[in-house]
DNA sequence: AACAAGGGTTTAG
DNA sequence: TCATCTAAACCCTTGTT
C-alpha cells in the first residue's frame, strides 16, 4: 500500500445474540425455546435485568435492559423458556477462540467487546471489495464449522461503515458497502441508525427538522456545533458523510469500575463488605495489568436511578486494595454527609493509570512471586 | 489561553 | 416495588498556570 492511496477495507464481525447463543451451544435442547440471559441483582429472587436473549424471545418483546420480571410476563405463554444467569467467564472462553480465528485473517485487529471486532483487511483485498466479501464468507464459515456459532459481518471503507453494514443485516448477515455506495447506503437511513446517535440526540435532531442521515450530512456545521458542541457537532456531520479516519487498533483501557446493587436502599455508609470486595477486585485488575491509578472515584445510583459520582486525585498513584477502599469510604462518608442521598447501587471507579513500576509503595507481582 | 480536576450526560454492548 | 454492569466520549464549570 502506497502512501498516496489511503483507501482501506475494514471488516466488522459481530457474534449473533452472543451470550444466548453460547447458552444454546452447551444446552442444545433450549434452542427452539426463548432463551434469556439475566443479570440477577440479588435483591429478590427475580430482580435484575435482561442482558441479552435469542431471536425467538426478541420476537415476543424481550430485549436487553428490561426487568427480568417483565420478560417473564412477556413469556408467560412459554413455560419452557430458559432464564439463565450470565456466565461471563464461559462466554469469554468462547470469545477467545473466535478472536484467534479472526487474528489468522489479519494482524490489524481491534476487539471492541467480547462479541465484536474490526479487522483491517486492506492488505488482503488491495481495495477489491469482492475479495472482501469472499473473506467475510470464509470467516463466517470458519466460525460456524469450528465453534458452531453464527455471526454477522459487515465490510466498508472504514470502521463506521463496516459497523453500520453489520447492523443492516442480522443475524447471520454478510453486507458489503463499497466506497461508491456509501452515500446511497447512508443517506436514506433515519438519523437514529447512525452510530453515536441514541434517543436523546435523535430528539435534538428532530427538533431541527433533521430526520435522515442525508439531511444531517448537509446540515450547516455551525448549527450542529450550537446544538451538540464543538467536538460532537462536527463529528456527527463527518459520520453522516460516511467519513471515519479512526485506524483499526486496540485501545488502551483508561478506566476500571465495579458497581453492585445493594440488598437494601440506604442513605448511610453501611456497605463496608461490598466496598471491600469491589476494591479488592479493582486492585487485582490493576496489579494484573501492571498499573496503578492516580484517581479514585465513587459512583452512587439513587433510588430514582440517577447517577451521582465523586472523585479525588491521590497523593501518590496506587494499586493497593486498602488504599482504594479507604479513599472510596472517605468519599462515601462525605457524600452521605452532604444531604439526603438514598442510594440503590454503589460502585468504585479508578483511572489515570501509570505503570506501577514507576510508582512507589504499590503492590506488584514481585510482592507475590519475587 | 491552555490545561487539570471534578461532576453530569449520552451512547454502546 | 421493574429498572445490570462496564467503559468511552463528550459537555460544562471551576480553578490554576
Amino acid at each position: 500500500m502506497t502512501f498516496a492511496n489511503k483507501s482501506r477495507t475494514v471488516l466488522a464481525v459481530d457474534l449473533d445474540y452472543f451470550y444466548a447463543q453460547c447458552e444454546e451451544l452447551r444446552e442444545p435442547r433450549i434452542k427452539d425455546k426463548p432463551v434469556v440471559v439475566c443479570v440477577y441483582s440479588g435483591r429478590t429472587v427475580e430482580s435484575g435485568a435482561v442482558s441479552t436473549c435469542n431471536y425467538l424471545a426478541r420476537s415476543l418483546g424481550v430485549k436487553s435492559g428490561i426487568p427480568i420480571a417483565l420478560a417473564k410476563k412477556m413469556l408467560s405463554n412459554y413455560p419452557n423458556s430458559a432464564f439463565l444467569p450470565m456466565d461471563k467467564n464461559y462466554y469469554e472462553e468462547v470469545s477467545e477462540r473466535i478472536m484467534t480465528i479472526l487474528r489468522s485473517h489479519s494482524s490489524l485487529i481491534e476487539q471492541v467487546s467480547v462479541d465484536e471486532a474490526y479487522l483491517d483487511i486492506s492488505e488482503n483485498t488491495k481495495g477489491d471489495f469482492s475479495t472482501a466479501k469472499f473473506i467475510g464468507a470464509q470467516i463466517k464459515s470458519e466460525i460456524l464449522v469450528r465453534e458452531r456459532l453464527t455471526c454477522s459481518v459487515g465490510v466498508g471503507p472504514n470502521k463506521l461503515i463496516a459497523k453500520m453494514a453489520v447492523d443492516a443485516k442480522k443475524p447471520d448477515g454478510l453486507t458489503v458497502i463499497e466506497p461508491s455506495n456509501v452515500k446511497y447506503f447512508l443517506d436514506p437511513l433515519p438519523v437514529g441508525k447512525l452510530l453515536g446517535i441514541g434517543p436523546k440526540n435523535e430528539q435534538k435532531l428532530e427538533k431541527l427538522g433533521i430526520k435522515n442521515i442525508g439531511e444531517l450530512a448537509n446540515t450547516d456545521e455551525a448549527a450542529l456545533i450550537k446544538e451538540f458542541g464543538k467536538h460532537l457537532g462536527p463529528h456527527l456531520k463527518r459520520f453522516a458523510q460516511g467519513i471515519d479516519e479512526e485506524p483499526v487498533h486496540e485501545k488502551e483501557v483508561e478506566q476500571i469500575s465495579r458497581i453492585v446493587t445493594l440488598k437494601c436502599d440506604t442513605s448511610t455508609f453501611n456497605f463496608a463488605d461490598d466496598l471491600r470486595r469491589i476494591s479488592e477486585d479493582i486492585s487485582n485488575k490493576l496489579i494484573e495489568r501492571g498499573t496503578a491509578c492516580k484517581t479514585v472515584g465513587i459512583i452512587a445510583i439513587t433510588t430514582e436511578l440517577k447517577t451521582k459520582s465523586r472523585a479525588k486525585t491521590l497523593d501518590n498513584p496506587s494499586n493497593s486494595a486498602k488504599l482504594i477502599e479507604d479513599s472510596a469510604r472517605g468519599l462515601f462518608e462525605t457524600f452521605f454527609g452532604e444531604g439526603p442521598n438514598d442510594v440503590r447501587r454503589i460502585g468504585v471507579k479508578v483511572g489515570g493509570f501509570v505503570a506501577s513500576s514507576e510508582t512507589r509503595g504499590s503492590a506488584s507481582l514481585m510482592d507475590f512471586f519475587g
